[in-house]
DNA sequence: GTCCGAATGGTCTGCTTCGGACGGTGTGAG
DNA sequence: CTCACACCGTCCGAAGCAGACCATTCGGAC
């Protein structure tokens, strides 16, 4: 029934929450991705509409209709989607991150370190700040992988803060 | 004479790398950006095919086509193209990357933790190593920035490294 | 009750991005 | 000469994306 159409991340994304949630709608998706992984991962909201019709199409969800009023549209999970999600979460992936950080970029074509290293620490301290407070109020309320990848971005903003702080004062970082 | 068409970071690369040529084609941009901040920034080869001639309609690149054999095009800088270069350059951006890492996407969703970091932690150490090597080979020969991006780029892998490091041994990283 | 505005829920347009397939051109080894 | 391979460029379709815009519902002010 479904033909192997590429599943994207946020193919994923979306199929990992309707799992969470039983049934939802795509704004429904909008919200939960707001709340949780909006952190780390955008989805802009055009996306979050348009994939689940995607992957309804491709038969992993079932869709359901309002007819009248709203005419939200309804999705649940297939047999074949629960499979797609399990066989994704199973299997470790062998891509990693890029960095694509504009700062580096105008560092690595002659920009002034002082101050882009001024302008980015304000930033990343900023975001590191945000991160602890939430770590601070979710702990124990959350799923383990959320915290993870709360951890995770922690991590990343004080690796941040230190190469930025290096440069600022001129040493190698 | 250069209308304000968005330039994105796509843009600003092939300025940079154009301004440090003198003059390209966009075979050249190929290899330079594949040799240098490839490691950190990819750039699909259409983009940078396409973006100069938008470059050149906009004013900011001029172009000389080659009439026989392989038709070529070449471009150099315009005095609009190193105005625009200069001004990204001297503003420190208030951007910040996002994460956006697959593997923090799966823990995330309940991927198994253990086995996710056994293959990241291979992964960011197989860079890691690179990057270090590259950063031997190379110090004292290339531009400041270029060792300031690497060295960035070290630190990110030494952060995952330590991350996935902990939670294979079920710790809070 | 009814009217207004905010919150909710959804669609559309017009880009740009991207990967990959594919098609020419030159060149040096045999 | 010619074939293979590196060099160089174009094209296409699918997806990503921002942001404007439209429609429904609901809760209070009057």
């Amino acid at each position: 029934m479904s033909s192997q159409h590429r599943l994207s991340a946020t193919s994923y994304i979306v199929l990992a929450l309707i799992e969470g949630a039983g049934e939802a709608t795509p704004y429904d998706l909008k919200q939960a991705v707001a709340a949780t992984l909006g952190n780390f991962w955008s989805v802009p909201h055009a996306q979050v509409y348009a994939e689940p019709e995607r992957l309804a199409a491709a038969g992993y969800l079932s869709e359901r209709r309002e007819k009248e009023g709203r005419r939200r549209r309804h999705y649940r999970m297939t047999e074949a989607g629960r499979l797609a999600l399990c066989d994704w979460l199973a299997e470790p992936t062998a891509e990693m991150a890029q960095l694509r950080d504009p700062g580096i970029l105008k560092l690595f074509f002659g920009g002034d370190p002082k101050a882009l290293a001024e302008a980015q620490l304000s930033l990343h301290r900023g975001r590191l700040a945000e991160y602890e407070q939430l770590a601070e109020q979710i702990e124990g309320h959350v799923s383990a992988g959320f915290m993870l990848a709360l951890r995770a971005g922690i991590g990343h903003e004080r690796e941040w803060v230190r190469f930025w702080a290096a440069v600022e004062k001129g040493e190698t970082p």
